[in-house]
DNA sequence: AAGGTATATGAGAGTATAGTAAAATACTAA
DNA sequence: TTAGTATTTTACTATACTCTCATATACCTT
């Protein structure tokens, strides 16, 4: 059966804000919990710019958070859908 | 902890191809079963060629298999990891 | 062999995405 | 207020993706 439009177009756009390696990688991470652009930085080696880009990406697709304490930006994971949805790509591609 | 870097690419890879409104639809199709390219075109409204390619796109990234007969190319599912994506993503985000 | 059906491939144009570097903003501390 | 740190935004270039249309391939039927 098709899905409805509304839905496939969301899907869509969240797997899409998803399948990058750079932000694969920082959505493992924030499963950990809130992490900085500092932290996810010192992580992965890139650029802050670089990260900041592609944590905007993650934001618009409306799957992660943001909070600011200081002049430090901590980033979580959303909600409920996202973090099962990346425990399910971690275990499907990850734990072998 | 970060992901060993050829299943980030992996996963980065099966997911793009995932990331289109038409092939999220393509894959939700084939979650039925083994389908045709007629059949395919004939469930969405996209020319043969478009959705051709993006069979293409799927085959690609080693997500879906085919198989001829006659003159119809029977395309399916691969394997286990993708049936279990799929259902969790069906699940997440179009049976609300 | 010739004509028809089903599918695939290739070229070209338009659009989107990614990375780098520079400049801008927001906050803190002195 | 000035300087410094953390992060974001902008501008630009390069590359990748998507669609359409035309052509090609594979198989079947007569």
């Amino acid at each position: 059966m098709k899905f409805d439009n509304c839905q496939i177009n969301t899907a869509t756009e969240i797997l899409k804000s998803i399948a990058h390696p750079i932000r694969i990688n920082i959505l493992c991470f924030l499963m950990e919990g809130e992490k900085n652009v500092g932290e996810i930085e010192h992580q992965f080696g890139s650029t802050i710019s670089n990260i900041s880009q592609h944590l905007t990406v993650l934001r618009k697709a409306d799957i992660i958070d943001r909070r600011k304490e200081a002049n430090y930006m901590y980033y979580s994971l959303k909600d409920d859908t996202i973090q099962t949805l990346m425990e399910t790509i971690k275990h499907l591609f990850c734990d072998s």
